[in-house]
DNA sequence: CTTTCTCTAAAGTGCACTGTGGCCAGTGC
């Protein structure tokens, strides 16, 4: 039995009792269970066989029975009774815009629709218009939703969406009546994937605002448009909502948007303390007694009345940032400014596509005063990679370069290929001619938890070897992470002194923001690596440094903010010295 | 179903938008 697993169960659960039309609050208490699963810091499935989880906030009685049942049996009898009830295929209903629990009971028990396809023809053959609740537009909207289900239920990786909404905040930052604009949501919050992006608009002229928005460029359809919200899909299939308040709920509004719900709940919780509600729009006092109001101009000012410092949007996940504010414990998160150099990036002589002087050329325009260039090793053949002659004619073609350039380095590394066994794709006396290297693995990705874990941990205990790349080798949205045991790589990247790689390519941001927290806590160190194929690919930083944020990293946590001297010096060290 | 300074009883976010059917219900966030 996984986590996983039981918060599938869970939520399954809540799906099944919404279409049961149950008590709306058990519902919700199985959405909370499903989410207090996931995010427990300890082993939730180990204290659940051993029926250890009375305490836990979200876990009651019922749920506590339930999954204790699930951690020793492997299954949940009231799960797969309410299960029987329901065919499978109704489920997929739930992916439609427009259709929520009632409607699709109704189209279940009045149709004895089970799946899309049969929701499809019966929208074909002109059955839905006219059973209550339904009407002809109901039934063209949904066959509109069928049609549009794989753009519309997409996820968008946030290198894709950037240039995007950056572009939609400039021309509502260009109308005449919008005073203050900015992005909600989880994009603001750097989530690596996004669902939706949430735009807000402050004016004194909420309707022309919705309703410019609504013949911006690049719009395939208008899924509601009011006076004071709109919401539209954009061509790639991006869903797009904008919401138009006044000026003084502004801040109120910019703060619930940008969520997490999860954090959210959490801030409301401790307004009521002080006898306030908080909304979307403003503080309003439920009781007679309570502190009489602040002032808010801004969104710092709602942190600061509930005796919070500021939470960077990054942080507002609900993974102890609220008990941090009250503390004055928040850490100083890194900004893109601190940035010095940056390791991990290739040429030609591999699988770039810029040569070493356009590289670092490139680097020196965007303010850096060293770069790392790391070409593949031998064993990627598929990359070009480079054997014991190449590399070491690299290096020499390098120092001939610094020695023609004044306050800014080339660093010469490789990106060597984790072998199967975890031994190295060059030998410890030619790696010991870098100034550093980037250990990774680019094949035999189905090894076992154990044998990768392993494989992994061999290389890090190389003296040679300065950082790990793109732990997990995922590619977002496209191939999982391969099997490896994460908390013990970071375990002895804290006892070897390897440092981690935050790998920026928007594809990867690997490793994973959720686990930087704790790396840090143990005294890892963070490289954040843009892996640039070329030389507009150094942008990447940006990413990096939003998900180095999120995952609390400050300055001092990540080794490309050191300056040219420190980091010479530093690299000079031996490993177990840095 | 869970939590709680009314603890075997009550409260648990609340608003905007659409469509349907006659001034409300369902959905989404």
């Amino acid at each position: 039995m996984s986590r996983d697993e039981m918060v599938r169960v869970l939520e399954e659960i809540a799906l099944l009792l919404e279409l049961k039309d149950e008590n709306p609050f058990k519902i919700k208490a199985y959405r909370a269970g499903a989410e207090t699963v996931r995010t427990y810091p300890d082993d939730i499935v180990a204290l659940a066989a051993a029926n250890e989880l009375k305490g836990i906030k979200g876990i009651g009685e019922a749920l506590r029975d339930k999954l204790h049942e699930m951690a020793t049996t492997g299954r949940m009898i009231f799960h797969e009774n309410l299960r029987a009830e329901f065919p499978n295929g109704l489920f997929s209903l739930f992916d439609l815009q427009g259709l929520g629990p009632k409607k699709i009971k109704t189209l279940h028990r009045e149709l004895g629709i089970n799946s899309i396809d049969d929701l499809k023809l019966a929208c074909e053959e002109n059955r839905i218009a006219g059973t209550p609740g339904f009407g002809a537009k109901t039934q063209a909207n949904i066959l509109e939703a069928i049609a549009h289900r794989e753009s519309f239920a997409g996820i968008f990786r946030l290198g894709s969406v950037a240039h995007i909404v950056e572009d939609l905040l400039e021309k509502l930052r260009n109308h005449p009546d919008a005073l203050r604009v900015a992005a909600c949501g989880s994009y603001r919050r750097s989530k690596e994937t996004v669902r939706d992006i949430d735009l807000l608009v402050a004016t004194s002229h909420p309707a022309e605002l919705t309703s410019y928005f609504t013949t911006l460029l690049g719009i395939q359809k208008i899924l509601a448009h009011g006076d004071t919200k709109a919401s539209v899909i954009l061509e790639n299939g991006l869903q797009c909502d904008l919401r138009a308040v006044s000026n003084a709920q502004f801040p109120f509004a910019l703060q619930y948007f940008s969520g997490s719900k999860e954090h959210n709940v959490a801030l409301r919780q401790l307004a009521l303390r002080r006898g306030w509600s908080l909304n979307e729009y403003d503080f309003t006092r439920v009781q007679d007694n309570a502190d009489p109001l602040p002032e808010i101009h801004e969104e710092k000012d709602i942190y600061q009345a509930l005796g919070l410092s500021f939470i960077e949007p990054e942080l507002r996940e609900n993974l102890g940032e609220i008990e941090a504010a009250q503390n004055g414990a928040l850490p100083r998160l890194i900004e893109i400014d601190n940035l010095r150099g940056t390791f991990h990036n290739h040429t030609t002589e591999s699988d770039g596509k810029n040569s070493l002087e356009e590289m670092a050329s490139a680097a020196q325009e965007l303010g850096l005063q060293y770069l790392g260039i790391a070409d593949h090793s031998k064993s990627s053949f598929q990359a070009n990679g480079l054997n014991e002659e190449r590399l070491l004619a690299q290096v020499t073609a390098i120092r001939e370069c610094n020695a023609a350039t004044q306050g800014f380095r080339i660093f010469a590394g490789s990106e060597v290929d984790i072998l199967k066994d975890g031994t190295l794709d060059f030998s410890d006396e030619i790696l010991a001619q870098l100034d550093y290297c980037v250990a990774s693995v680019h094949n035999a990705f189905t090894l076992s938890e154990d044998d990768m874990t392993q494989r992994i941990i061999r290389a890090m205990e190389n003296p040679n070897v300065t950082m790990l790349g793109h732990l997990t080798g995922r590619l977002l949205l496209k191939r999982d992470a391969y099997a490896v045991n994460i908390s013990k790589i970071i375990d002895c990247a804290a006892e070897t002194r390897t440092v981690i790689e935050l790998n920026c390519n928007p594809m990867r941001l690997d490793m994973d923001w959720r686990w930087w927290h704790r790396a840090r806590d143990k005294g890892v160190l963070c490289s954040i690596n843009p892996d640039a194929h070329k030389t507009e690919q150094l942008q990447f930083l940006h990413f990096g440094v939003r998900l180095a944020r999120k995952g609390w990293l400050r300055r001092e946590d990540v080794i490309n903010t050191f300056s040219l001297d420190q980091i010479t010096d530093w690299l000079q060290r031996p490993k177990c010295e840095r």
